[in-house]
DNA sequence: CAGTGGTCTAGACCACCAG
DNA sequence: TGGTGGTCTAGACCACTGC
């Protein structure tokens, strides 16, 4: 077994890489494991064991104590999605952000967003519509929903001034967030808010955030016509 | 300063994200170093830094030798889309997987595709055009480039057989994808294939798949209506 | 039960970059 | 140029799990 130069974990990542990229460690299959490796490759073991970490979160990888390391079956490959405020999004574009607060009501929730709250709370929640604009133009069309005994002091905010979603992003706490995207005709609200004719496909999407097991927010967006989401792995 | 029980860098991640989430460390705001905190919660800097590298990796933290660590000013929270194999998607919702080949042929690219190839190679590519079906309901339509100069066995195989999708899974070397997803009004071939109406609004996805930086393979998707794509974090 | 990965430690050196 | 994060090491113990 020939020995490899690459002292440092990235080497041996990227070592590891090609061999399962080159088929020569097959889908299934084990690895040698760790100790094994450090051996081969002349480094501690700690440094092989950051290597395979960040293949195993990239889904290259599957493993196991006492089962060992094996190459992926069928590997799941993960894309990651970034979740920027609607203004800097707007403002990378180098367009000018604004947003219109059009609606702003404590009201009952609908049966859709009672189903995420626990049976007992029936609070009334704090309900939002605003549209947000880049360059005059419209950007996105958000339905908000937040749960205002996680988050009593949005009650008391000029949201005319800062968008719930920026507001939210940087002082709600919130530890998961379910995401949701979907394409649908709009509808004739949606229509009229995006200038756009009714019927026209549009890129929405359904975020809700949760403080443990309750919701803090769930919004539904809907991004104008031609709007793009990006990622990339 | 009170010290705090953890050992595992989980909880410190967790005690930090406290924190950060507690508005104790503000956005903008350093944070102490890592051999300040690692006498804080009493354990090694070692299992500070991992604690506070998962963190950065999150989004919540913009970490800078000598500038040190600071919370993010706006967090740019990364959610996580699995890619999964098509067939396995399916079959994971209880359904019976089955894709029709509808096209196979070898031509010139396309100026879009054109595009993401180097000036000088004017390779003729194999172009697919297939669907997946969902116990016999159309599922997913797709349209697909396959560079043959990096996957010539693509040539050869019987695509009837196994999905491109999937062979390319396990036997595409790639290091890099790039994805898009919007929406559109369903094309007069959209709505045959995966019989809906015209103009029925489709969730789009375009991925690209490179090795260094000439690409792989590159396809257009169709969802059926009601697809839905869900991500986390 | 024994082998594997998961983690922690204490120490060290290095790369980067703000001051 | 000094302070900070980034990393590697050698050793150790532990947790899980296949056998």
């Amino acid at each position: 077994m020939k020995k490899i130069k690459p002292l440092s974990w990235q080497s041996i990542r990227d070592e590891v890489f090609r061999r399962i990229s080159q088929r020569e460690w097959l889908p299934g299959e084990p690895i040698p494991n760790e100790t094994e490796l450090a051996v081969e490759f002349g480094c501690a073991r700690a440094t092989v064991n950051r290597a395979l970490r960040e293949l195993a979160n990239e889904g290259l990888l599957d493993r196991k104590r006492k089962g060992g390391s094996k190459v992926s079956l069928h590997a799941v490959r993960k894309a990651t999605l970034d979740i920027p405020v609607t203004r800097q999004e707007i403002e990378q574009r180098g367009a000018v952000y604004r947003h219109v607060l059009l609606e702003h009501q404590v009201r009952a929730p609908t049966a859709e967003i009672r189903g995420k709250m626990p049976e007992n709370k029936a609070l009334d929640l704090l309900f939002l519509r605003s549209l947000h604009l880049a360059d005059e133009a419209p950007f996105l069309y958000e339905e908000r929903w937040i749960n205002t005994a996680l988050v009593p002091e949005a009650l008391a905010l000029d949201l005319n001034a800062i968008s719930a979603n920026e507001w939210l992003v940087n002082n709600a706490v919130f530890s998961r967030m379910d995401l949701k995207m979907f394409a649908a005709n709009a509808t004739a609200r949606q229509a009229e808010h995006l200038q756009t004719p009714k019927e026209t496909a549009l890129l929405m999407m359904e975020r809700t955030t949760w403080q443990g097991d309750e919701f803090v927010t769930s919004v539904k967006l809907s991004y104008a016509p031609g709007y793009i989401l990006e990622a990339s792995m």
